[in-house]
DNA sequence: CTCAAACAGCTTGTATACAATTAAGATATA
DNA sequence: TATATCTTAATTGTATACAAGCTGTTTGAG
């Protein structure tokens, strides 16, 4: 069962057990068929994949590490649910991040390299078009990975994996529904800069790009939230 | 017996016990008392630490998420030992994180948190007067992580945290004997110019620092290695 | 004597059973 | 009724047993 699951989702043949459901968790958060806060119980989970806990333990706290869940000693796991603060704090890491991967890239990529990262955005603008925002978000996170990838940086990349996570949970929770939220466009014009070597351009359409996330969250600042304490912060006066 | 291992290391008390051996082989690693390349063999840690192998799983996946370890599958765990290409990668990588933090906390951290360090960086001093080598270097470490920690930012804390482990197993591995690698004088000059809210003066000692760690590497280069294919690169050509 | 295949051991990967902890409901007391 | 304590069910934490995989040695054929 778990190796026609495997075949569904394109893994590369050498994924062990917790390699796939790692993933399938992963992608079911991040295209938000899990709700933020949700409580993801050991056993459920195993019976769902046909694998004993031993192996959903070691893919939640792979997920833990990488912030996308929660992992409360003795209480389980819960689909992490990014405060405004933390939304704040991700954004800007991924500032810092974002402009050295990109004059990393116009540094070091090939063109042909480069031009395999719009054939990505292409598939990414596919899946909005007809109305997969679940598969546009995460696409549109791989098209950021692609570029730490080619930045030839394994630190920085692995820094930007949880970073690019995190940052569409939040796009999830926080955008409103039909808008596109990284639109493609931009990152097609990225990429020209890019081909261009025109750093500074470059650089400063990644920033916009970010800015757009961020405001984004100003905006939506009074959505519903899980966070009580922000939630009820206006009843109780501050210590 | 435990109990009495995570109360002569000052742990806090509610650790369990995953982060308690984590926490030993974490120190052990860093501290040069297991060296590059070693393999940790999980019913040995197992043995030694009183508890199953379980315990020992969680803490070497921990270990190698941080990659402080490398895990092969079906092989076991070893302790990292970075290449020089890996090396320049982890260094390049902090230079982009410390500039950040460094103007982070100009601009947030209160002056008594700022004097704080200062007495961090006199432990520093004093192990590494009384020859305590290992336990310089941790320290050393520790003032970067403290550094990240009144930046404010929690993806920023846990990338430092990672790169300063990787950085001090380089330390360890590429550094010649008695010298003094991340010299206790910088981290004083530093705490100055922060303190003075100098900016532009202390990102550069901050880049000046690095230089230091980045320079050693490039003259130790030819220090024995483990990368056998480096090692054997000038006897067969290349294809 | 060289090389290859089979075997044995040891080590890691996975499932399961049991212990410890938490959360919720029930009962009792003020 | 409100609070506190006890009890119980559910869930996580840990140990252990068994299965699968790798490494090194032995054995046999050329």
């Amino acid at each position: 069962m778990l190796e026609k699951i495997a075949v569904s989702k394109g893994q590369k043949g050498k994924s062990t057990q917790d390699d796939i459901v790692y993933a399938h968790i992963f992608d079911a958060i991040l295209e938000q068929r899990i709700a933020p806060g949700t409580k993801l119980n050991e056993e459920s989970l195993g019976e769902i994949f046909g694998v004993s806990r031993t192996i959903i333990r070691r893919a939640l706290s792979r997920l833990g590490y990488e912030q996308v869940v929660v992992l409360r000693p003795n209480r389980g796991a819960v689909v992490a649910s990014p405060s405004i603060e933390e939304a704040r704090q991700i954004v800007f890491s991924r500032r810092i991040i974002e402009k050295a991967v990109t004059e990393l890239v116009i540094e070091n990529a090939e063109d042909a390299q480069i031009d395999k990262l719009k054939k990505l955005v292409l598939d990414e603008q596919n899946c909005f078009d007809r109305g997969d925002r679940g598969a546009g978000i995460r696409l549109s996170g791989e098209f950021h990975l692609r570029m730490a990838e080619l930045a030839n940086n394994a630190p920085l990349l692995s820094f930007q994996r949880s970073l690019v996570s995190q940052c569409s949970l939040i796009i999830a929770q926080y955008e409103s529904g039909a808008k596109s939220h990284c639109s493609y466009d931009e990152h097609f014009e990225l990429i020209d800069a890019i081909r261009q070597r025109d750093k500074a351009k470059a650089v400063s359409l990644m920033m916009h790009h970010l800015d757009h996330i961020e405001k984004k969250l100003n905006f939506d600042e009074d959505t519903s939230s899980n966070d009580l304490k922000s939630v009820f912060s206006n009843i109780f006066a501050k210590k």
